[in-house]
DNA sequence: AACTGACCTTGACATGGGTCAAACAAGAAT
DNA sequence: ATTCTTGTTTGACCCATGTCAAGGTCAGTT
């Protein structure tokens, strides 16, 4: 058996609470296993899929993290999305048939693939799968609507403060510490994702290691001060 | 019969190209009239939907105009998108069960309602639709992508010349002018759409004009060169 | 015709964050 | 261990855009 290509089941898979097949029935989860022909497994700094790519699956994350990112004609870049285990990958890629942005893998990474037509004859069998699948695409949209906001509204503290927010959320409701992680991206992806240059990244670390709010440490950062944090992405009314 | 909920019937609507049966066949699109429930009608500034509202229904824009936008916690307000005939609104409702924006008609509007667990159950019998709504969803996220991308990592100017092209792009599919167009929203909720200030687009436009690039009387606009609008989205690589 | 209110334009000034440059840190390669 | 490379931090300066304020335009109303 391919290496790279390994027949694996959601129903025995350790992220079914997480991933696709969260909330399903046993029996449904079973048909879903149906689904999931193989897992891949991507080294960093490789990409899933590319922007142009015919688009053929979706791709649920089993471990790893990735970024998506967009670029424009005149190559400026755009980081639309963090994604860690348990989140699903691709659906830029149905409208065109063909994937519009780039999925790179920011540490070793695997995925199960999800093949599209698949996934959608059996939404056509059962309804919770179809439901899910939907919720899925429209809790993208609602996330990147809030990325909008961050992005039309806020100032480089609170979006560093929302995004950090944001990331120990997701990784504790994995398991991982509240107050703790490891940055999987550099600076200036931080800085991609959030509106902002690399340098004004690093300096607003900066500040809130100053003020006392977290420790940083490279890629290490600790999260002393919780509160303060939500405090800065909203600021108590004062009227 | 109640003027605010007329039935109607998506095989003889003349939208159908550009709606949501766009590309089904006459047969299947004659299924689809059973999930139309009845139309509505919104009157300017008036909401079709609120942040926290029950999500029961997509809604197809049959005529007039509107606008999504979410609020944060602390008061601060993002439009998310303009919504003109063909459009579909009320996709982020799915994933929670309650809407997560308003949408807010900029001028007297008729809404198709589109039931969507009714959607859903027809969307299992013929995959023609199954595929259609999946590709709406995937739009919409691309299209959300394209707009961080534009608040990310472009300038006023650039921000303005993407949002008039995108517009008259759009207009022009419905069948109208690729070069005038009359805005139907205020300066404020193009800057708010722009991640900018108002004063700033009012700026921006006058300086377009200066440039001899546009003419503005108010919310109309004549687009007199629009090469020059797509080289200021798109600088010309000069290495 | 004058008034009102909403919206828009323009000017003057302030500032957050960009730009450029230099130095530093840490891991990989030799 | 030394050098190279990539990523990070920090400082100095500057500019695009925000802020504040004043006045203009237009549609609807009195």
């Amino acid at each position: 058996m391919d290496i790279n290509s390994i027949k694996v089941a959601c129903s025995s898979c350790n992220l079914r609470e997480l991933c696709l097949p969260m909330g399903l029935k046993p029996d449904e989860m079973s048909r879903l296993d149906s689904v999931i022909s193989t897992r891949k497994r991507i080294k960093r700094g490789q990409s899933l899929f590319s922007n142009g790519d015919p688009f053929t699956s979706l791709y649920a994350v089993r471990s790893g993290f990735f970024k998506t990112c967009i670029t424009s004609v005149d190559g400026r870049d755009q980081v639309t999305g963090f994604q860690m285990t348990g989140e699903i990958l691709g659906m830029d890629g149905i409208v065109n048939d063909q994937h519009a942005c780039d999925a790179v893998a920011l540490e070793d990474a695997e995925v199960c693939v999800l093949p599209f037509d698949r996934l959608e004859s059996l939404s056509r069998e059962f309804s919770a799968l179809q439901h899910h699948v939907h919720k899925i695409m429209s809790r993208e949209i609602v996330r990147d609507h809030g990325v909008m906001l961050l992005l039309g509204s806020m100032r480089a503290e609170e979006r560093l403060a929302a995004f950090l927010l944001n990331l120990v959320q997701r990784l504790h409701s994995r398991g991982f510490s509240q107050s703790e992680l490891v940055l999987r991206m550099t600076r200036e992806e931080i800085g991609s994702y959030l509106g902002m240059k690399l340098e004004t990244v690093s300096r607003t670390f900066s500040k809130f290691v100053e003020e006392g709010i977290i420790e940083v440490k490279q890629r290490y950062v600790q999260i002393k001060d919780t509160d303060a944090l939500r405090r800065i992405v909203n600021p108590p009314a004062c009227d």
